[in-house]
DNA sequence: AAAGTGTTTGACCAATCGGTCAAAGTCACG
DNA sequence: CGTGACTTTGACCGATTGGTCAAACACTTT
């Protein structure tokens, strides 16, 4: 159903500066939003004129979308990764363990796709039920087979994965309050702790 | 800290169209976002004109102002709720489903709030670091507590609510996803077999 | 070094935005 | 029913925004 564009990058400077304008938008969408950020942020953040913005992406969706299409493969790697034949419980645990060092390492993205999300996903619709939900069901075929054979516990396993998403993605996009309430203190090592029992405990049959 | 205003809403047109105002405001304000929304569309929404609105409310910031904090406190009732004398395991089982349920019956207010602190709670912070955490502090002190006498498992009381509101919050704020994953079908029962039987097993000592 | 291709920018534009204002309309009440 | 307070609105404004364009500039190739 997709086309594959080739979108070549013909010379260095091409390059260059098409990363750098990536690398601007992803701190700037991810901080304000698609409606709230400004083709002048943008432009400032990567030390470049609008104009010459504008030479290399044709508009501010357009920016968006190649970040967007950009980041998903990414996004979806730990899951992609989360192996069969493993061991079901420390496959699950990887898991969870890569998405919370994701909201670690890439809090941006992780904002990024939320503020996408939260407005209905209007321009990436159409990636969520196609590749996401293919991934998802595939995985969620294997879980529901660890269950069945008895190696793990009953459980749902959409919620399951919806409940990794939530509960690791909320360290990067509710930073705001979890900081408020924690004081100073990292969140991420108590976070990490209490997930770990959370679905030690979950999992065991 | 805060200084209590009266907030006085003198005649009858005045108390209905604020009221009329606001409720369109949450519609628009939790689709786009602060910096989405207009006050083109919210005075369309509230079947006014955008002079008239101004009569109301002296800005835009205003309005979403207000909004905010009429509903901190709708939104925090369910962990006011929380009762030191209650069955622990119930009391806690019992506020995450009525955090569910809001999710389910208020989706807009989880959306708006879920906006304001993505883009890191400019316009909230404060509300964040004293009354919630002030109420969220009192809550966790009874949590330990049963946890120490071992009424329940061993757990950090702060991630534990943590989770309680990413696991319920994320079916209102990512719904558009949840459902691009899940299909047709309903998302919120399965959830509250899920997270039923989550907590069940964390919580046992 | 000339020519052609690729890159950058200042000036500008139309649309949209939040907000103002004076004038007109409506309501409550003596 | 008249009067003063409350309500509504069309017209307007300055600022910001996404985007254009022609001209200037730089780089590579021969």
């Amino acid at each position: 159903m997709s086309e594959a564009k080739p979108k070549l990058r013909k010379t260095r400077i091409q390059q260059r500066n098409s990363e750098t304008i990536i690398e601007a938008a992803l701190d700037v969408f991810s901080k304000h939003g698609f409606r709230g950020a400004t083709l002048d942020q943008i432009a400032n953040a990567a030390g470049l004129s609008k104009p010459n913005l504008l030479y290399y992406f044709s508009s501010k969706e357009a920016i968006h979308a190649e970040l967007l299409e950009g980041l998903m493969d990414t996004w979806l790697d730990p899951l992609r990764a989360l192996d069969a034949n493993g061991d079901p419980k420390e496959q699950l645990l990887g898991y969870m363990r890569r998405k919370l060092e994701m909201s670690r390492d890439l809090p941006r993205e992780s904002r990024l796709f939320a503020n996408e999300v939260l407005q209905g996903a209007p321009r990436i619709g159409a990636g969520l039920g196609g590749d996401l939900k293919a991934l998802v069901d595939e995985k969620a075929a294997i879980i529901a087979d660890w269950s069945r054979s008895g190696r793990i516990a009953q459980v749902d396993p959409y919620h399951l994965i919806f409940s990794i998403w939530a509960l690791t993605q909320h360290y990067a996009d509710f930073d705001a309050q979890v900081r408020a309430v924690l004081g100073g203190e990292d969140p991420l090592p108590g976070a990490e702790a209490f997930l770990d029992t959370l679905y030690t405990k979950l999992l065991i049959p």
